[in-house]
DNA sequence: TCTCCTATGTATAAGCG
DNA sequence: TCGCTTATACATAGGAG
């Protein structure tokens, strides 16, 4: 496109790359937004020049992280490091504490306790028959 | 570019659309290997067209998650941190859940109870006794 | 570097099969 | 829904200020 052809490969002038840099920075990025805007696409563009300035465009219908999130589930890839992963883990092993004691809970509230079998039923009425006299014990010294 | 100039606002007609598209989608992923070689740029681009299909390009010198660094350093923006602080409160959130349970566990066994007030102690004695009688209305069906 | 210019190479809208 | 064609609009290389 221009006065005369020119080969994909690195051009070594740097000062024409940098001319070319920036006409084709301008041009990719009005291509990003004229299919975002025509289509309906979620675009996510970022550029980095040799001169370390940052160019991007992200569509305005959506957010850099919610592209990264559907990239993630999209490409399997992960991107969010072993951190992340750590936290979600911990997250699991909280939510399944959580439900064991909300069971337990239940359970020593006399609640949910059809399914249990009678060796069960015995051991929960020794640990409330042991709740129970602690806590006697305890009222009693306000008298 | 084509046989007739086109506004560049979203494309009614949906087959069109996804024509356009298609052919659109193709030209920008050549414009960004074009840069990322002619010029020495790092680019990572990442599309979603309306039927979820992904296509991406990210400069074959780099990869998405330096790119993606680079993009927090040089904007300022927080990516996976915004994520990581999301995972963070959901921990904290969960671990007070867990505690307040663990201790209305501990007071239903007749544990930590002595910093309660006489009246907490009614409340967990009638909380036992309304377990128990549920506890011994169904073990008395094992007979 | 940036803007403007403009000849030329490219991308693509519309159509056809 | 594709692939192919072609006329046309657009992007841009090279150059000048």
């Amino acid at each position: 496109m221009g006065r005369g052809k020119i080969e994909i490969k690195r051009i070594e002038n740097s000062s024409n790359r940098q001319v070319t840099y920036s006409k084709r920075k301008n041009g990719i990025l009005k291509k990003a937004k004229e299919i975002s805007v025509l289509c309906d696409a979620q675009v996510s563009l970022i550029i980095f020049g040799a001169s370390g300035k940052m160019h991007e465009y992200i569509s305005p219908s959506t957010t850099l992280i919610d592209v990264l999130d559907r990239y993630q589930r999209a490409s399997g890839k992960t991107l969010w490091d072993a951190k992340h992963e750590n936290l979600s883990n911990e997250i699991d092993r909280l939510k399944k504490e959580n439900d064991s004691m909300q069971i337990e809970l239940r359970h020593l509230k006399g609640e949910d306790i059809t399914s249990l079998n009678y060796k069960e039923l015995m051991a929960l009425e020794d640990a409330l028959e042991n709740g129970l006299s602690g806590v006697r014990e305890k009222k009693a010294i306000f008298f």
